[in-house]
DNA sequence: TGTACATCAGTGAACGCGCGTTCACTGATGTAC
DNA sequence: TGTACATCAGTGAACGCGCGTTCACTGATGTAC
């Protein structure tokens, strides 16, 4: 017979949820860069040290909180994926989409690549695996195109894949860089991923 | 007639250089995240306060820091523009040797895209222009291939093609990512720039 | 159901420390005569 | 060339503050009888 859980433990859960989002909410409107234990734990009204009975500390606490960014961005990957059959499309689609939500989440989103463990501590395996969804959706697409491709051809270039639209995307983001208005940036994405697949399905033949 | 300088304006500017190189080692051997003023001085031989008089702050030392690696990279990419007349072979080498840099000069390289200004302060306008050494020589082969392309069409797509590659180098070097060894990656990227060729030359006809 | 004790989540003041930046001072360099 | 004063680069102890983390305490919840 399963336990139930207790009033303690439901209270616990709670305010841990609480936190988490708070968190969250904090990285979305002021970045990454300006979180601080105190305004996470305010916001979540409860006290400095409530923080470290829910959390070991605030690096696992962002990691939490980039886990679900990143299943956000995997749903709205997938969704995409499924809406669109035809593998070109679909590639170009999965890019636009990509780019979107980016840009409609500018903070959670940088907050994935931006965020350090401390010197000497590694990202846990668990949440290393949460990447995935960023080029699970890119593997099927790429092997109708080409389905001499193996297995690891097909990973290597699903990865390189993201990675370029990645990088038109995140250094368009950047203040590094002039910015470029939304509607130009997505036709260039646009632009970009059809040479990119024309070229790959040229060599092909 | 040009004044001589001074003892003292050679000694203030001798001070300013070691601390510049002082900070240069210290990035390039712990990386950007470590950096810290005390360590600086300490091996530039001067006093905390040194710092302060030659140099803004700290962040002011390191956009001096990152224009060296700026210009060192420029260098490189222009020495392989100049080996190699034919485009689409000078495409990829750029590629390639913009990956060999970011491996042979990882912290310093990192430091490039890391580095942040603390908030509500902007990079200043002479820094931004510096890193117009990451497309410059992108431009004139990709106008080779078509020379239809206006000059607005062109800037935009070698921004895209840098973007592109600096996406897969960047994500290859993360923690975040499982690492592939140097030389798989380098034909990786060889073989994703071909495409990326392929598709563009395709779509000129 | 009620009482007495045990547990432990949550509290928030205090700790600790890292670290950039300042500033009153000094001694070497420059200037005037 | 020598002397007296002015300047200012460089010094380093001290400041200041941000901020993550801890820990002795407390009060609500759970357990035993």
């Amino acid at each position: 017979m399963k336990k139930e859980p207790t009033k303690r433990e439901l209270k616990k859960q709670e305010l841990k949820e609480k936190l988490l989002q708070a968190a969250r909410n904090r990285i979305k409107d002021n970045g990454l860069s300006g979180l601080r234990a105190r305004d996470i734990t305010s916001d979540a009204g409860c006290a400095l040290g409530g923080l470290y009975t829910a959390y070991e500390d605030i690096d696992n606490l962002v990691l939490h909180v980039n886990s679900i960014t990143l299943n956000a961005l995997g749903a709205e990957l997938k969704a995409i994926a499924e809406a669109e059959r035809a593998p070109v499309k679909r590639l170009i689609k999965l890019a636009s989409g990509y780019l979107k939500f980016a840009c409609d989440n500018h903070n959670l989103w940088s907050a994935l690549f931006d965020h350090r463990m401390p010197d000497g501590v590694d990202v846990p395996e668990w949440h290393l695996m949460e990447h995935a969804v960023l080029f699970e959706q890119i593997a099927m697409p790429l092997a109708e195109l080409n389905p001499k491709l193996d297995r690891d051809e097909l990973a290597t270039l699903s990865r390189s894949m993201f990675a370029a639209v990645h990088g038109i995307v995140s250094i368009s983001l950047q203040d590094r860089f002039i910015a470029v208005p939304r509607a130009q940036l997505d036709k260039q994405l646009t632009q970009f991923v059809e040479f990119l697949i024309k070229g790959f399905e040229a060599s092909n033949k």
